[in-house]
RNA sequence: GUCCCGUUCGUCUAGUGGCCUAGGACACCGGCCUUUCACGUCGGCAACACGGGUUCGAUUCCCGUACGGGACGCCA
């Protein structure tokens, strides 16, 4: 039997990276097993749902690389099944009408905690005797078996016990006839033929009624693994401040999909002593059942570094648009793709993230001359560097041909004449150059900036450092 | 409150009774490399939550406690 598994997200907001890990594992499972996956959009909540979050949850996954087989499939347009299931429980005897009030289940629960008990349904109408109150709305109720425990083994939690009188008779049909989320997830994934569920352990303690509802229903049950979840920095649930923002969001801050997946699946899972993987490795060592079931904590530094890790490994054709348009983003006009693909290798090693790149690749593609940083001038740009700079712009200026060796040949001559040691002459021109003192190897700079630039910033700083007072 | 789950360096993890004076990675600190910054490299700091068992022997098995998380909705 071939596996067929699926991501179901709620879109009730953006994919944020919890959300994220659940889809790659499932994508991973499915594609290890050469099985399917399928997405599945539960929208049975038609309150918080929304079209956009939609979107961007499907955006995500798009820019992630987590592409599923099927779908999405919209639960919201599948109710007429989800009710047909309903009315059949109905009339099997397996469900009931509940006429309960919201006040009266209020109260009800109240009782129950003031009594140290966990709150739950206690099932008054399923023995309702007499005629129901006319014109009043019913749910429809769900009998769920009493007494003695449910177990199943779930791939990643283990064996799970769970006392069947904890359950109370969980609602499958709301009183304005839509169908609820329990409902909806059995259906769906027996119709899909789901057998497989990965999700997250906060649907753990949904899991022992829905198996109750396939058992009623005669359905065969799904393997369930529920994942650990994903905690802040501050061991709490993931919140605005620390990760749960949109994957989409990590990719605007200059991270790759590459990574990002890297990094999610290393939460809770591991092979050997192995950090980088590419999604190939990622699908032919990842075992679902050697997931570790304890929550992880999002750290950003170990992000960045794996996004290094990938920079590098990615190449100049593959990163120069992204540069392009992180550049863009800070307000370079026209980057020039040539350029930034030749200048690219400078700076995979260099920045974590295509952000920091674009930040530190900036000098090459301004217009105008770079701002020189106040302190890296008063420190490096001083009126004794002048005749080395002027005699080093002279030689540049006839360098034939213009090229790295050249360069560096002019270069020394110069330190030599002036008995200079090599940083007490690269780091003015490294002003001159880049308006810094960090940057590039000065011979690459010099090379790529290309000669009428490299002059003319050399003439600033030579004008610059020679000015009167 | 009740039920379920979890607990190895700051963080992610390896570890399935002796190989553990607990391994790797990120972060951090220091050396080397060096035209700056990085990269690289070498080294350092740093953990089995606690208490009982079981056993010749527990990080590994059992029980309890503490702490953390999840669930308890006409949300998903």
């Amino acid at each position: 039997m071939t596996l067929r598994t699926r991501f179901a997200p709620s879109p009730t907001g953006f994919l944020h990276i919890g959300g994220a890990r659940t889809a790659l594992f499932c994508h991973l499972h499915a594609r290890h097993n050469r099985g399917q996956w399928l997405l599945r959009v539960e929208d049975t909540d038609r309150e918080r749902s929304s079209e956009e979050a939609v979107a961007v949850i499907i955006e995500g996954l798009r820019w992630l690389g987590l592409v599923a087989d099927e779908g999405p499939y919209f639960q919201s347009r599948r109710t007429a099944r989800h009710l047909e299931v309903a009315h059949q429980l109905l009339d099997a005897g397996k469900a009931y009408r509940c006429y309960c009030t919201k006040e009266e289940l209020d109260g009800m629960r109240e009782e129950q905690r003031a009594r140290h008990e966990k709150p739950r349904y206690d099932g008054r109408c399923r023995r309702r005797q007499d005629p129901p109150p006319p014109g009043r709305p019913a749910v429809i109720r769900f009998i769920t078996p009493q007494g003695g425990d449910l177990h199943f083994s779930d791939r990643i939690q283990g064996d799970i016990r769970y006392p069947n009188d904890e359950l109370d008779d969980l609602i499958l049909v709301r009183s304005d006839g839509s169908p609820t989320y329990n409902l909806a997830v059995v259906v769906d994934d027996h119709d899909m033929g789901i057998n497989f569920v990965v999700r997250g352990e906060d649907h753990l303690s949904n899991t022992p009624r829905q198996i109750h509802l396939f058992q009623a229903l005669g359905w065969e049950v799904p393997v369930y693994a529920h994942m650990p979840l994903l905690h802040g920095a501050d061991g709490a649930k993931l919140s605005k401040r620390h990760g749960a923002v949109s994957v989409l969001h990590y990719r605007d801050a200059g991270f790759l999909p590459e990574a990002v997946n890297n990094y999610l699946v290393r939460l809770g899972w591991s092979h050997k002593d192995q950090e980088v993987f590419t999604m190939e490795e990622m699908i032919r060592l990842f075992e679902i059942g050697e997931v570790g079931r304890s929550a992880a904590i999002f750290d950003l530094a170990k992000l960045e570094w794996l996004n290094g890790q990938h920079l590098r490994a990615a190449s100049p054709e593959r990163l120069a648009p992204l540069l392009v348009e992180a550049l863009q983003r800070q307000g370079i006009a026209n980057p020039d793709p040539g350029l930034a693909k030749a200048v690219l290798p400078q700076f995979v090693e260099r920045a974590k993230t295509l952000v920091e790149m674009a930040e530190k690749a900036r000098f090459y593609f301004l217009e105008a001359h770079p701002e020189f940083d106040p302190a890296a001038a008063a420190k490096h740009l001083t009126p004794p560097m002048a005749p080395p700079l002027q005699e080093l712009r002279a030689l540049l200026a006839d360098a034939d041909p213009w090229d790295v060796t050249t360069v560096e040949a002019h270069f020394r001559t110069v330190l030599e004449r002036h008995h200079l040691k090599t940083g007490q002459l690269a780091q003015p021109v490294r002003v001159a150059l880049t308006g810094g003192t960090v940057s590039p190897g000065i011979f690459e700079v010099l090379h790529c900036l290309g000669r009428e630039t490299s002059l003319a910033r050399l003439d600033k700083a030579i004008a610059f450092l020679s000015r009167p007072g």
